[in-house]
DNA sequence: ACCGGTTCCAAACAAAGGTTAAGGATGGCG
DNA sequence: CGCCATCCTTAACCTTTGTTTGGAACCGGT
């Protein structure tokens, strides 16, 4: 995808809400943008540092985690094309968490001085972000009750309804029955809270029982009905509908 | 606490790093707020609904949560006197958690409307209320952790510690060696991602090891050093200090 | 084709936490 | 004063998840 591509998608998020003008859109076009490529599993910020620009992911994956001092890692959220994962960072001086690539990604970086002039040059730019932010703290939300109410078998697929979900209105297009999920199984283990050795059970055991097969960075789904069952998957809080 | 106190606690915060200018804080303190209290245990805004207002704690304490189709509740986070914890329905129509009260409180309504008014005429005001929605989301990231990756009894330090340093902040003054904590052990339960029962066995053990004592809505710290030691609590992620 | 490093798979055992059930303390209210 | 409701407490037993460990499959680089 390149980055009209994804210009364009992160500008149909931006305006769900807030409708933008043609003047905001070409505004937020007219950002200066410096495109880098990225290997995979290297940081593009990490915790402890103050950026001074935000990342636009233009091609690839990326997630954000945190790692306690006793060494274990938690994953935060999962990100895709047209999202901007540190946005957070124009007015959080200091990263809390790190934000890392799962793939080899191509990046666009704005940096926050442009972010700031447009911001307050235009208070529907300003709102449209800010919304995003918002629906970032919704997932993180439901990550929560993922973490802290499922059993491990749910929130493996939950997790994976929830970015194809995403994945979906990005790319547009009808259901998905196979679509990418680049983790290892360690990480599904630290975007789970459990260990690398139970990840592999449940995923061996959804396999078995022909919900959803997790293998080489895909899933594939096997039984749509058994797996909404499965992950009490609601997607109301992605805010994706506008007037819902 | 009364209201002149609650915004000056509100506004403390909010100037930490914007630096508002007395224009804005005069724009701030002339919002109209309409005051009105709530018994202990009543939702404010609940799942689903589409509020036109936000509320400002002056006086006790709220939760928000999320309760699973199987009726699991999750307690996502605790809110004292000078937050506005559904700040995220300016640009989120539609709530996706509940909004309650944990024990009778003075709370103030501010109107989306005259919000909105604001932030558009000050974007200095935008900026801080901004930053205060991210810091939400850095709590969340961090309760993420909490639950993912921490044993039962060290979660319970984590967020008893959390609570006293968002305390502190507000209220000022010195180290607290017993503060509120108005939850029930079903309510702790809740929080942590466990049952009421091993609630209540960890909070015994933590009080049998002479570490804190939790009970009758309060927290007593026995032993900070070890405390310390089990919590892991590091504030970096509340962002307090403006220029950390 | 081989090698070293990941990743995946798997089994046996241990520990943390869930379930069920029931008695006891506490506190508001008639 | 006694009643009821809520909360706390505890125990016995069961399930899920963690730990440790080892081997198989895969993959990029030489």
């Amino acid at each position: 995808m390149e980055r009209d591509a994804v210009l364009a998608s992160l500008l149909r998020r931006l305006d769900a809400v807030s409708k933008l003008d043609p003047a905001d859109i070409a505004a937020i076009r007219a950002l200066p943008i410096a495109v880098r490529h990225w290997e995979g599993g290297r940081a593009i910020v990490s915790d402890g540092e103050r950026p001074s620009e935000c990342c636009l992911i233009i091609e690839g994956f990326c997630i954000r985690s945190k790692t306690t001092e006793a060494g274990q890692r938690q994953i935060l959220s999962i990100h895709i094309p047209g999202e901007i994962p540190d946005l957070q960072s124009l007015h959080l001086r200091r990263m809390d968490h790190d934000l890392v690539t799962l793939v080899p990604s191509t990046l666009g970086f704005i940096s926050h001085a442009s972010l700031r002039t447009l911001t307050h040059a235009r208070p529907n730019v300003a709102d449209a972000l800010w919304r995003d932010t918002l629906i970032d703290a919704a997932i993180f939300r439901e990550w929560i009750v993922n973490v802290g109410q499922r059993p491990a078998p749910a929130r493996l697929v939950h997790i994976a309804l929830e970015l194809r979900t995403r994945l979906l209105s990005v790319r547009g297009g009808a259901e998905l029955a196979t679509f990418e999920f680049p983790l290892t199984q360690e990480q599904i283990g630290e975007a789970l809270g459990i260990t690398p050795v139970h990840a592999n059970r449940i995923i061996r055991q959804l396999r078995e029982d022909r919900i959803v097969d997790v293998s080489r960075g895909h899933v594939r789904v096997l039984d749509e009905t058994r797996l909404a069952e499965l992950a009490q998957f609601d997607d109301r809080y992605l805010h994706q509908d506008p007037v819902a």
